[in-house]
DNA sequence: AACATATCCATAGCAGGCTATTTAACATTG
DNA sequence: CAATGTTAAATAGCCTGCTATGGATATGTT
């Protein structure tokens, strides 16, 4: 039974992605972040006001990651909570003016851990490794219906 | 502030990981296993008797982590822990007949799950993929004295 | 209007990762 | 040998992820 766990392609993505993740912990720890919050950040400095649910179909987490997330977030004083006018089941997510005031530092530092972790890489090394790891994703995303190549032929 | 996350190298590889994660989390959920001890059995399959420190050596993963992984696997019945003979302050880590039986489809498992998220490459950029990775993890290790280029020079 | 159903979020409980600290055993040294 | 230091493992406490379940608010149906 061949099973070389450095040519495991689970294996090593498992243990790159906690490389990355003690790296940006490290950066962001000095701004009063943590990893965690960072999807849900990106998505709201695009664009605030957004549900808890909006935050869940954007980022491919499960809805109670999301909420203990936003709980942490909104004790960290990252955001407020408040119900949707029009339907009370909503909980709409706001920025406070701390978080909009991290979003420099804190881009910055992840682009500095993407940067010092690609280092032993060359610029197309780069290019590839991201696209890999795209198509990767891409391959296990069973909500689109898989774009049919051929066209034609679905189903009868 | 150009951050796109889908061009993030380490948005992408927690994604992926976690894509990883739970496609084995589901494959091993009949053998009764879980993600996080398969890097130590994989270790103990090799060669058992190890002590916690062999294993935390072997593995990039934290003390605490390991001691932690490890009571679950005693309380799961996967392994035994007993004091080393010769020095009280060891203890080492001994498979039992039940862990043995489940390498063979643990692994089976790994393999499968490895295939279908990489189903969407072709052989070459599966080969690349790995590669890529492994230069990645090869980066960020501080422990080796970097191998010096020219030679020579070290401290005086 | 009442009841069933669906939707959105919260909570419970666990795995697995981390840092920091404690405990126990061994090693060193004055 | 006693004090001090070092090493191996365990524990405390937290974050991030998951599944499963519950509670509250809409929505639909009769």
């Amino acid at each position: 039974m061949a099973f070389v766990k450095d040519q495991s392609a689970g294996y090593l993505a498992n243990h790159i992605a906690r490389l990355f993740a003690r790296g940006l912990a490290a950066r962001i720890k000095p701004l009063g972040l943590t990893t965690g919050t960072f999807p849900a950040l990106l998505e709201l400095w695009e664009k605030d006001g957004l549900t808890q649910k909006d935050l869940v179909a954007r980022l491919d987490i499960e809805q109670a990651t999301m909420a203990n997330t936003l709980a942490r977030m909104e004790r960290d004083g990252l955001i407020v909570r408040r119900k949707d006018a029009s339907d009370g089941r909503k909980q709409r997510v706001w920025l406070t003016e701390r978080a909009r005031g991290l979003q420099g530092p804190a881009i910055e530092a992840a682009i500095a851990e993407n940067a010092d972790a690609l280092s032993g890489l060359t610029e197309e090394e780069r290019r590839q490794f991201v696209s890999l790891m795209r198509k990767v994703i891409e391959t296990s995303k069973p909500e689109e219906t898989p774009h049919q190549p051929g066209g034609a032929i679905i189903s009868g």
